[in-house]
DNA sequence: GTAATTGTTCGACTCTTTTCGAACAATGAC
DNA sequence: GTCATTGTTCGAAAAGAGTCGAACAATTAC
């Protein structure tokens, strides 16, 4: 991960679900691929994470028979100051949760 | 221009570019559309405008012959806070330009 | 009216991205 | 060794985005 681009850092984050993936490694911490609160095949998912791994948004380790992702903080704000917490504040543009009453 | 989306945005934003368009709408305020410093057929140009324009990242309004752009700041700093400012702070990723030797 | 200027829209083409099942790899349990 | 679990990679199809010339629209000047 040498050099992180501010455009490929904007396209990982610019589709809903690796944004949704993005919040919840924000909120949770390290977790692994298969604990993530989405439904599509895992081949799918895989790719996402690819794109988020690729624009070094994310990292991952093996942990057993399992791959531990989390979030790049410190490189991410290290390279664009303040991007990471102006996205991860924003209102996400329709999370299906239902309003009470 | 309802809601801005932040995927839509990010996504708007995340084109080296689009970006240099924002940045020079950034330093220059509003800029005719032939005026930005881009080397580009005309009909290309006008395509990356129109997503800067559905995302609600620039606004256009006619001026005689010509389109004035604008940059939407207080919009984005509003649905965004912090956004805008981090993209405009960020190093661009590798300005186009040749090194001696 | 004609002509020049500034941008948008259209249409076709190319390239990239996304999707998803199937096959594969790596680990752990047995 | 076999089997189950977790994820990646492969391959092909579908969807999407970018490029660019040509045609078009809107304005201004004449």
């Amino acid at each position: 991960m040498a050099k992180m681009s501010l455009p490929d850092v904007l396209y990982a984050l610019s589709d809903p679900l690796r944004l949704k993936i993005v919040r919840q490694l924000a909120d949770e911490g390290e977790m692994s691929c298969g604990t993530f609160d989405v439904r599509i095949p895992k081949s799918s998912l895989s790719h996402h994470f690819k794109v988020l791994r690729d624009a070094g948004v994310i990292a991952t380790r093996g942990e057993g028979v399992r791959r531990m992702n989390s979030l790049r903080r410190a490189e991410l704000d290290a390279a664009f100051p303040g991007l990471l917490e102006a996205v991860l504040h924003a209102p996400l543009p329709r999370e299906r949760r239902r309003l009470a009453g």
